[in-house]
DNA sequence: CAGCAGACTAAACAAGCGTTTAGCCGTCGG
DNA sequence: CCGACGGCTAAACGCTTGTTTAGTCTGCTG
């Protein structure tokens, strides 16, 4: 069997993979159709013009993201199995639940910096989440709040979502993908020791395996590390799925 | 008098204006020419074609952003002056010699996100200037290098530039511009409590003025915070006046 | 079998784009 | 005085865009 999806189905993810590579705005209706394999009118006689395919992906977008995000925190086993090396970052989500090369990260990245309503609902569902991850973090004793939650709150998802956002830029100077599994080795382990004990902490003795962290850290970093989120509280925006 | 700039400067501001806040893909020429108050065709007489007047628009803030680096980092005067609540941040570099609501922070983040040469020279300029300066806080004394300088020097650039590629939907949450004083004020202790101890470290006692940081910070908190520039080095790309 | 509905295409449409052309107007050097 | 040159405009050109229209084919339903 060569495809078992939907024509429509075709369209919506050749859309999707197209927009997250180039940005809707210099994506044409012509390209999506020749990606398709399809004429162009027949991509506005499924969605009704241009920009309702836009929201259509971006609902889809959201809904995908939103059941990574709910797989994280729905329940409480996945933490106990890969609690190695794990920093609970996007990059970590996006690793285990996407296929490499998924067209997801990127435009779910385009999304976040666009000037759209569905941008901005992104962003808010996100410092959400990392306002009830440092909230679960402080109760278990592995961080504080410092002495303005709300500000740290945002740092954190902040210098989360740059590694995100500068994902091609890093790539080029570190000569490896952050988002790849062996990105995540090389960024993870640095990311920790700045939070377990600031710029000043002493590195604990390199080449060790990173299991037990047993090392000469002077703060008592916590095992399970800064970001991995706690609970999804509610999905106020960007879910359902394509109607 | 009323403005004693020459039409081509003239346009080639509005141009800026316009770029930085909607994308030049976005930006037709009858706009610009409709903002600086001249014809289309003037538009292109001056420089030859949009994609000309881009690469034009380009290189003038690239020489500006490199005048603004040198500043901080020609002479070791600045670092005494202002050395109450100073994190050496891009922000304060913005805040302190760009007038209020100017378009170059945003042109910049448009250029460092933009798939374009300009856009990774930028970076690739950023992260030299983000190593000397770990170098330089790690030879006296005021941070350590960690495990692996480069992706720590990498990390604390794109946790620097994620205040500012997202300081608009920091703004929405927050309630404050980031990239403003207030912003400033309010970003900057959280900051440099991370940096100093950790996510673990317990608060200094708040309300307390800036000044002498003398709190029960568990690690010696350096004076003087992460990223103040030290030297130019030299400046390989991304230079140079309009012709 | 009739007919209708939906998937689908080819062609054309109006609008907007970057760019070109032709020409006007003021100001200099000879 | 005058010719040339640069700043500048108005109008048009060719092209691409999103969208519409008309029509074909296929498969199901009565």
């Amino acid at each position: 069997m060569p495809d078992d999806r939907t024509t429509r189905a075709v369209i919506r993810d050749e859309a999707l993979r197209l927009f997250a590579a180039q940005g809707p705005e210099a994506v044409t209706i012509r390209q999506i159709a020749t990606a398709a394999g399809v004429s162009p009118g027949l991509v506005v006689h499924h969605f009704r013009s241009k920009d309702n395919l836009r929201q259509e992906v971006d609902q889809y977008v959201l809904a995908v993201f939103e059941g990574l995000l709910s797989e994280l925190t729905g329940d409480g086993t996945v933490s106990f199995e890969d609690a190695g090396a794990a920093t609970g970052t996007l990059g970590e989500i996006f690793l285990e639940h996407l296929p490499v090369g998924s067209p997801l990260p990127g435009y779910l990245r385009r999304l976040l910096l666009s000037d759209t309503d569905a941008g901005r609902g992104l962003f808010r569902r996100l410092y959400a989440v990392s306002r009830e991850t440092l909230d679960a973090l402080a109760e278990a004793g592995a961080a504080s709040r410092g002495n303005d939650p709300q500000v740290r709150a945002a740092l954190l998802l902040v210098n989360d979502l740059s590694v995100f956002l500068l994902r091609d830029q890093l790539t080029a100077v570190l000569g490896v993908d952050p988002l790849s599994a062996a990105g995540l080795a090389r960024l993870g382990p640095e990311l920790l020791s700045i939070y377990a004990g600031g710029l000043n902490a002493d590195p604990p003795a390199p080449g060790i395996s990173p299991d037990a962290a047993s090392g000469p850290a002077p703060q008592p970093a916590p095992e399970q590390a800064p970001h991995p989120a706690p609970e999804p509280a509610q999905a106020p925006e960007a879910v359902g799925g394509q109607p």
